[in-house]
DNA sequence: ACTACAAGTAATTACTCAATTACTTCAGTA
DNA sequence: TACTGAAGTAATTGAGTAATTACTTGTAGT
């Protein structure tokens, strides 16, 4: 009769998780670059030095970090895009599913940015920057590959520039990212994103697109159990 | 006959200039987060106890080079916006030129981003948060105001957002900033640059201002002396 | 030329923090 | 039940770094 008394020992495995989660959640609310492995330590319920029984250093640590966010993120942001079975989108709609699911997904989990930025902020290729990098390229290509549709079916304006579409889609997110960071309140991303992609996609779209796009884009936040 | 061999003393007002140059230039290709009284000392030639002479504090410089940002990045844009007295600017030209100018000046000074990203990243209201949205919130109210004379002369869509509009235009920024940041060559701002503008615009404007707009929003680096 | 003082130096202090070490404890298995 | 190895602890190490101190040097002004 073992009453979950958090037991004292834990398998690798599941220390590796809950440090991963708590430097996602430290990081939520304070500068990632000043989390240190006590803290971590402390976060999970154990000392500063067994943290390295689980990883080698604390850089691990934070690629771990970002492996996570780069699964789990793009995981998510692909199955907006391809909708369902039944119903699968049209390409502008396909685009307003990720960026509804990305300001989700950073609202749920809001020490990602902070990390990314973070990892951004230094100029020698480090191996965290480089996981950065592949999770932006393969973020850019999901949307590359939405406008590249949207162009074949003739959705988008002649002449629009796709590489400067996308880098504007990216930028639309950091811009809400951005206020984001000013005010401290993270919710408010909710409420401004979808005039925000209205006007993106206005910049794109013929007027023609723009009476079959299906809805506005809706934020649900995610239920936090 | 004192040929320039670079004075070994020199006043406060001298050295506080160089250690904030000194600051900018050392953020270009390194996080600033690393940078060191060390560093800083280095790079105007003293020893790093000398720095205390003439700043009372490390955050003390990061908060001078702020104050030069803001003042030297808000001029610069100010006067953008304004165009000359012979040929005022119209509410949209305006904002491709401030547009332009903040493009031209992060290219100028490819620290500013990184410091600025650094003090975001605080949660807590530091000083140089504060200073930081300070510079941001200028930065907003000048966009708003030409946001707002576009709407008063009919050249914006009918129910523009204009919150969204300007939060839009900063994420512009941002986005090449971002590109910037992982392909480490700020210059690539420079071509992007005008068709990112050109997708806002086409956002936010009627179909009738769009053919009124003088000209592209080419970018023209400063000469570096 | 003398002096006062601002600017500079070199060394030290006080502190933080990642990583290591030597030792202990617990859980599963034979 | 004894054994083994993984997980945990407490203490220590060593590197890094902002700030201070005691002392020295250059320069502007009488």
């Amino acid at each position: 009769m073992e009453l979950e008394a958090r037991p004292t020992k834990q398998a690798t495995e599941v220390r590796q998780a809950g440090l991963v989660v708590a430097a996602l959640e430290l990081a939520a609310h304070s500068n990632p670059n000043n989390i240190t492995t006590a803290d971590l330590a402390r976060a999970v319920g154990i000392t500063q030095g067994a943290v390295f029984r689980h990883f080698a250093s604390k850089e691990s640590i934070w690629l771990a970090v970002l492996d996570w966010t780069a699964q789990t993120m793009l995981s998510r942001l692909h199955e907006a895009a391809a909708g369902s079975d039944a119903s699968p989108r049209q390409p502008l709609d396909a685009l307003q599913a990720i960026f509804t699911a990305h300001v989700e997904f950073l609202i749920a989990h809001p020490g990602v940015p902070r990390v990314i930025f973070q990892e951004l902020q230094h100029a020698a290729d480090t191996p965290l920057k480089v996981r950065v990098r592949d999770l932006m390229q393969q973020y850019r290509m999901l949307v590359m590959t939405q406008l590249q549709h949207a162009k074949a079916q003739g959705l988008l304006r002649q002449g629009t520039d796709l590489q400067a579409a996308s880098a504007l889609f990216l930028g639309a997110v950091q811009g809400l990212v951005m206020q984001a960071l000013f005010s401290g309140q993270i919710q408010n991303m909710a409420t401004q994103a979808p005039a925000i992609f209205e006007i993106y996609l206005r910049g794109i779209a013929t007027h023609e697109a723009l009476h079959h796009v299906a809805a506005k884009a809706a934020i649900h936040p995610e239920s936090t159990p």
